[in-house]
DNA sequence: CCGCGGGCCTGAGAGC
DNA sequence: TGCTCTCAGGCCCGCG
């Protein structure tokens, strides 16, 4: 359940239980997820303070006291939970609030408090890793990361810029993190809805001259931070995993306009176009093929 | 550098 | 019921 409102979500559950929080102990089942944890990946978290806990594009980034910052990527199927802890946690399980061990809890991170967060991830696309907070810029996965779309920077001017001269489809265009970092698939076909732009254009043509962005391009520069609170405000979307740390789903996925909705009506007012689902890159776009231009 | 295609994993759902 | 097939919210790598 990952693209950007997701993990916000997942952050604002976990942050009371985290920040601030010692480390008593965390417990791994297997050596890797996507990649293997950074080596003596437990030992290094134990004793530890977490001080923060933010985020960066679909990262979650958990601050220690000791100047290192445990990065964390949700891949495509990952979740957190908090398990409160009455009673005594049993040594070396990985509670559930039922009493049975999820077939795909990863990591277990034992709080002082009692608390317990669990990472869950059926695929591991997931990551975790540990890193000086003061490098965390230079990292591989970090240092080609775009603007925030929840930033000031996200202008029709920035955007205009950043889609001049690429000759691939919006679509793709908005999926590259390198350019705005935190959209996915879903936020994508939302946004190219909400600003009836056409997910096949070419991006270059939404880029303007000398600094005069398209029309279509301020619209886009408008609906993505939009799309995106009211995302953030639904709790984000739940498809098949849970967002919420609390075990409870999120609610935006009634909200889409096109993602899913193939052969539906489309909703905007006047429009009497029907929900298209293509393949662009390898992955499903949503659109209505009648205002979307 | 850019853009594309494939690969990484497991599970859910559809269709037979 | 059970099998096979397709698809899934992301990212990385290697190729041309």
């Amino acid at each position: 359940m990952p693209e950007l409102p997701e993990v916000e979500t997942v952050r604002l559950g976990l942050r009371p239980v985290m920040e601030g929080a010692h480390i008593d102990r965390v417990e791994l089942q297997r050596g890797d997820l996507r990649r293997p944890f950074p080596g003596d990946f437990a030992r290094r978290l134990a004793g530890r303070t977490v001080t923060a806990l933010r985020r960066r594009a679909k990262y979650l980034v958990a601050a220690l006291d000791d100047g290192t910052c445990l990065v964390m990527h949700l891949g495509m199927s990952g979740s957190f939970r908090i398990e409160t802890g009455e009673g005594t946690a049993a040594p070396g399980a990985f509670h559930h609030p039922k009493g049975r061990k999820g077939p795909h809890d990863h990591v277990a991170f034992h709080l002082r408090s009692g608390a317990r967060i669990i990472y869950n991830d059926p695929r591991r696309f997931g990551l975790m890793d540990l890193l000086p907070c003061d490098e965390l810029g230079e990292s591989p996965a970090f240092r080609s990361l775009g603007i925030e779309p929840l930033g000031r920077e996200l202008t029709p001017g920035w955007l205009g810029g950043a889609f001049r001269g690429r000759r691939t489809s919006i679509k793709a265009a908005l999926l590259d993190q390198r350019l705005v970092a935190g959209l996915g698939n879903i936020y994508v076909c939302e946004a190219l809805w909400e600003a009836r732009v056409s997910p096949l254009r070419e991006a270059a043509s939404l880029a303007g001259r000398e600094g005069r962005p398209t029309a279509a391009t301020r619209r886009l520069a408008e609906a993505i931070p939009a799309v995106m609170k009211r995302a953030i405000a639904a709790g984000g979307s739940s498809l098949r995993n849970h967002a919420r740390t609390d075990g409870s789903l999120g609610d935006f996925q009634h909200q889409f306009k096109v993602y899913g909705r193939t052969g539906a009506p489309c909703e905007r007012r006047g429009c009497r176009g029907v929900i298209r689902r293509i393949v662009q890159g390898g992955r499903s776009t949503y659109y209505c093929p009648a205002c979307q231009k």
